[in-house]
DNA sequence: CGACGTGTTGAGGACACTCAAGAATAGTGG
DNA sequence: CCACTATTCTTGAGTGTCCTCAACACGTCG
C-alpha cells in the first residue's frame, strides 16, 4: 500500500506552539512547550501508515494539517475505525508501551511529534504534565464509551446522524463541513457498509435535512432534525 | 427500581488493604494505603444503583465480592453495556467531574471506596500516584477499544465466543465459570438481545465446546475451538 | 404449591448486508 | 486541454443474520 518507506521523522526542531486551527492554549502545547521536549514535524501522503498496532510507543502526536483514522484489524480484513483526528487532536497516545491501534493518514498530512521518552521524564517530575497526560486519555475514554453506545445500540440512521452532528461540531467552517474520509471509513468508524451510509445520506438529503455541494461537502440545513433522528 | 435509598457509605475505616480474589500488590491498593487517603467499605442489594451517569464524581470504588455493571442508555432505553467489573476491579474512576456511566450491583456486592478528593490531593504531589491513576484509566481505555472492534465488527457467534474467554480469564475457578449477570446483561454487553446470546450458548452446548452445570455454570471444554469462532 | 424471575426455543419479519451495475469524480498521461 | 483510467459514490435487487414476539420450561422463594 506504501511507495515511501518512513524510517525516521525528520529532525526539524517545531519553533514555537503553533498550529492552524489549534487554539493557542492546549493540554498538549503545554507539554510540547515544556523544557526538555523536543518537537518536530513531519507529513504523511494519503493513507500512509504513521504507526502500526503492536510497535512500540515512539512519538505522541498532534494534527496540524489534514486527518488521521486509527483504527483495529479482525485477520479477516473486518476493520473498526476507533476515532477519526483532525487538526489540533493528539494521537498515539497510549499508556503502555506499545500503541494499540494503528494509524494512518486519511489525505495528505501533517503533524507535529514529540518524543514520548522526554515526555514521560517531564511527567516524572512535573505533576502538572502528569496530570494533562492522564486528561487526555480520560478525553479518548470518554469519546471510546459514546462510541459503544453507538456501535452496540444505535441503528444505521441513528449512527450517521450521530456522526454528522460530531464532524459538523468539529470541523464545520462558515457552515460547510468538508468530510476528509471516505464512505468506507464512516462505514468502518460506525460498524456499518458503506453503501448502508450512502443510502442513509441520500435520505437524509432527500428529506432535506443536508445538501450536498460535492459527495464529501455537506451542508447541514437542520440540526435539530438530525438531533431527532439521532436516539 | 431502588427500595432503599443509599445516602452516604458508612464511614467504616478500612483497616488494610486485603480484599478476596485480589492480589496483594494493585494500583489502587498502593494508592488506598497512601497517607491522607480515606477507604472505607459497603454493600450494596442485587440490582442497586452505585452512581447515577451524570452525578458527581465523590468516590473511586474497587469491588471486593459480587460484581458490577457500567453502562450507558439512550432515551428509550436501550442499554449498553461498558464493562463488567469483578472483584479486584477498579471502576468509577472518570477523570472529569462527573460519571460518564451508571454503575449497578449485579448481586449482592460489597465494594471498598476511597473519596475522590483525597485521591487527588495524594496525586497533587505523589508522582507516583499519578502516574497509577493514569494507567488505570489507560487500561480502561485499552478495554473500551476491544470492545468497539467486536461492537462494530464482530457476529454474534464471535462476540458470545470473546465473552467467555474473556469471563474464563477473568473469573473462572476450578474449571469453572460462574457467570453473576443474566443473559440480558450479556446481550446488553454484547450489543446483542438475550434471545441471540441463549441461542449461541445453546448452539456452543450443542457442539461440546462448553457444558452446563446451570445456566450461569459454565465449563469450557475446548477453549481452542471457542478461539477459532472468534475472528 | 403458586408466583415470579430467568432461560430456552420456535416462527416470522425487518434491517442491514452482499452482490452488481452504473454514475460521478478525481487522477493520469498524451 | 482532453481523453482515458481508476477510484469513489450511488442505487437496485435479493439474501441472511439477528431481532421481535410468543410460548413454554426451569428453578427459586415466598
Amino acid at each position: 500500500m506504501l511507495t515511501q518507506t518512513i524510517t525516521a521523522p525528520a529532525a526539524k526542531v517545531f519553533p514555537a506552539p503553533r498550529a492552524q486551527n489549534v487554539p493557542a492554549i492546549d493540554p498538549f502545547s503545554v507539554i510540547a512547550s515544556c523544557a526538555g521536549v523536543i518537537a518536530s514535524e513531519f507529513s504523511y501522503r494519503k493513507d500512509e501508515e504513521i504507526y502500526g498496532e503492536g510497535e512500540l510507543c515512539e512519538y505522541v502526536y498532534q494534527v496540524i494539517r489534514g486527518a488521521v483514522r486509527t483504527y483495529k484489524l479482525l485477520n479477516d480484513g473486518r476493520r473498526q475505525i476507533g476515532a477519526f483526528h483532525l487538526p489540533g487532536d493528539v494521537f498515539g497516545l497510549d499508556a503502555g508501551s506499545t500503541h494499540r491501534l494503528t494509524a494512518e493518514a486519511i489525505g495528505e498530512t501533517t503533524v507535529r511529534l514529540v518524543k514520548r521518552r522526554s515526555l514521560e521524564a517531564v511527567a516524572g517530575s512535573n505533576v502538572q504534565v502528569a496530570h494533562n497526560l492522564w486528561m487526555m486519555t480520560a478525553s479518548d475514554l470518554r469519546h471510546a464509551e459514546d462510541h459503544m453506545l453507538l456501535l452496540g445500540r444505535k441503528t444505521a440512521m441513528e449512527k450517521v446522524a450521530t456522526f454528522l452532528l460530531e464532524m459538523d461540531r468539529r470541523l464545520a467552517k462558515a457552515g460547510m463541513m468538508a468530510l476528509p474520509m471516505c464512505r468506507r471509513d464512516i462505514g468502518d468508524y460506525l460498524g456499518l457498509t458503506l453503501e448502508t451510509v450512502s443510502r442513509a445520506l441520500s435520505q437524509l438529503s432527500d428529506q432535506g435535512i443536508l445538501v450536498f455541494s460535492s459527495a464529501r461537502q455537506i451542508v447541514l440545513r437542520n440540526r435539530q432534525r438530525l438531533a431527532d433522528l439521532d436516539a
